[in-house]
DNA sequence: TAATAATATTAGAATATCCTTATATAATTA
DNA sequence: TAATTATATAAGGATATTCTAATATTATTA
């Protein structure tokens, strides 16, 4: 595979990760999976749009389905996944707390 | 901080990384410091747009800069910053192997 | 089989991202 | 100060993402 095409799909990771409701949705699953309606009603979102993310994150492999009669139970594909979120949360409180109002600027 | 901010900074953070220009520059980035003309030569990408993408991840405090006289050396602002990615990678790699061909569909 | 509940998909407008070209700024040297 | 080199910023078209509303599908039960 050349290393363009494994950038692409590297960014692909990352771009489904680079929404607010994904990154809710994969806090929510943390604990274990959980159904869509119990989702819809824990994270204040349309239920199409919803799906949307989830059809999104499916076809990443992020999240893995499980259909039982009606009802259809998400889960998390990788426990990295939460290793990986949690290391961003990490660089990002550590950048706010180092002062983000200098931000953009050269360091002096 | 109300959450729904925090999920959005995050989600700035990894939409950062979505993208694979930043991804190599991350990459050349591993082993230390590097100018911005050394950058562009590795990695077949034009100025303006090199810039663009630094001044970015600047912003997002991915990256730091150092004017020396007339140059600009970058480099990672976080160690972390490397463990993320490669867990990223790893959640994709072993995507991948499990046969991304099912993906997006329930597996039986 | 018809009705219902749960979930998925489609269409399309609003917004954001990306790259290229042109121009601006900053530091150095003649 | 003028010219040069290195880097940054701005403008704008092409493309991608996001959300809402409407419709389709899937499984269950009457």
């Amino acid at each position: 595979m050349p290393d363009d095409r494994l950038y692409q799909l590297h960014a692909g990771i990352c771009q489904t990760l680079a929404n607010p409701k994904r990154l809710e949705i994969i806090d929510h699953l943390r604990g274990g999976e959980l159904g869509v309606t119990q989702l819809a009603e824990a994270m204040n979102i349309g239920q199409a749009n919803l799906s949307q993310h989830l059809a999104l994150m499916r076809e990443k492999g992020i999240v893995l389905a499980r259909r039982e009669g009606v009802n259809v139970f998400y889960r998390l594909s990788n426990p990295k996944i939460i290793q990986a979120c949690d290391l961003m949360r990490q660089v990002l409180l550590e950048h706010l707390e180092k002062g983000a109002e200098l931000a953009g600027s050269y360091r002096k």
